[in-house]
DNA sequence: CGCTGCATTGATGAGTGTCAAAATTGGTGG
DNA sequence: CCACCAATTTTGACACTCATCAATGCAGCG
């Protein structure tokens, strides 16, 4: 038996809009069951057409896209509250996977009712395109790290964004922050190599401003880590919860 | 007078899904007129709350992204049908500019109308999803592109991209195609240096594959292209228009 | 007819990638 | 509790792509 919306953790964090009990109502029907998988478990294939979708309860994974030669590039870290599966759902086809990178506990939606959120609960599907909005917001801003950003501005960004996300959600104690990835992730989300990541890692906690070991970041100067980075600090905008 | 949408030409290119005549009279309602600018013109500005928005009727301009270094960023090139101002729309702020290459005609709609798109046009609400959707999913190839692809197989893809965009709408003719660009706006979009991209251009002369002078592309061999940029040459999916 | 913007070319060097190996960590089974 | 193995992190040496600098050519234009 599926766990109750109206208990669901995440709709009482402050990172996200209240939903109101007619809401909660709805989304439950929309519900179909959870699903908690391990670490390394595929959520989404790139190409596949799922006849699912997702909202990250709990735990952390990755947004990557596999290219023909092997290689692979992540897109994105995938956070609690996360929707995943809006190009499925949409398109019909992921243009990338989503792979669980510690255990994660995963809402399960039915994408056949998906079309009930445009046709019955125009509020709904206004939140589900604002999400798509504020991820091509995302996508642009990591297009130009890639594009423009050196490689210690590059890491030194992707630390402040993910300590930002981090903190929305009440996973900062004491400046630290769990951080369940590898630095290969981090180097494939970044286009660079592993070494050079290693080494520009090394140079932020050489300069006392962010030191990441034993899967514990930890900020020491989060405005010098964005004046790096050449990003503003301001707050992150609620956002609805899927 | 604004023209009528009924006449509109995008409406019978087959790159774009038939509208029905109920669907183009309500978008009739939506629209409040048309605009002609000049190469050059910012249509909308980075950090902007504008109060409208467009469809781009004809012509060509860029998406992109200002660094507080001075930098910027090419998110990606818009073409005839493509809508601008959708995270103006739906977060009250762009994440980047939009800037005409060419003489461009815009469709004019007024942002304070958006959300009747959601109330009482479900279909229209996930056209614009859709939309949005099919944006993010090509940003997540555009930062493949910049994180994974070298010179020679970003700049390759880029050609190949556009080649596909420009063939759906028409635009090619005898494997040639206009293309406002400067090479500078192609390195901006790469992340790469002028000098390099001029260089990278060179070879793909060189090698028989594409040219690309006097502001005219010529494709001379596609699948060959497309093999160098490790990308499949599927057809475009049609597209809802706004 | 001298601007100004854009394309082109050559020379040089910095930033990153690649290769290889060692150190560290974590998990597993004896 | 230790031994072993796999995954990950760390370090050093070297190679190469690509950025930077500088100069020339070329076309459009007031």
């Amino acid at each position: 038996m599926a766990t109750q919306c109206k208990y669901c953790p995440l709709n009482r964090k402050d990172a996200f809009i209240d939903l109101s009990p007619e809401e909660v109502e709805f989304m439950q029907k929309f519900k179909v069951g959870e699903l908690v998988i391990d670490p390394g478990t595929p959520i989404l294939m790139q190409g596949s057409n799922a006849p699912q979708l997702f909202t990250a309860l709990s735990g952390m994974g990755i947004r990557e896209r596999h290219l023909k030669d092997g290689s692979k590039q992540v897109i994105n870290f995938v956070f609690p509250g996360d929707f995943i599966g809006l190009q499925a759902g949409l398109l019909g086809e992921m243009g990338h996977s989503v792979e669980a990178r510690t255990q994660m506990r995963l809402c399960v939606f039915n994408r056949s009712e998906f079309w009930n959120f445009f046709k019955g609960h125009p509020e709904r599907a206004f939140d589900i395109t604002w999400l798509g909005a504020m991820e091509e917001n995302f996508l642009g801003e990591s297009i130009a790290t890639l594009g423009q950003r050196s490689a210690i501005q590059a890491v030194a960004w992707t630390m402040v964004k993910i300590f930002q996300r981090g903190a929305a959600l009440g996973m900062v104690q004491n400046n630290t922050i769990a951080l369940p990835y590898t630095q290969r992730d981090v180097a494939d989300a970044l286009g660079l190599s592993l070494v050079h990541t290693n080494k520009t890692l090394g140079k932020l906690k050489e300069r006392q401003l962010a030191s990441w070991s034993d899967r514990v970041l930890q900020i020491n100067d989060l405005e010098k880590l964005a004046m790096i980075a050449m990003t503003d600090l301001r707050p992150l905008p609620k956002r609805p919860l899927i």
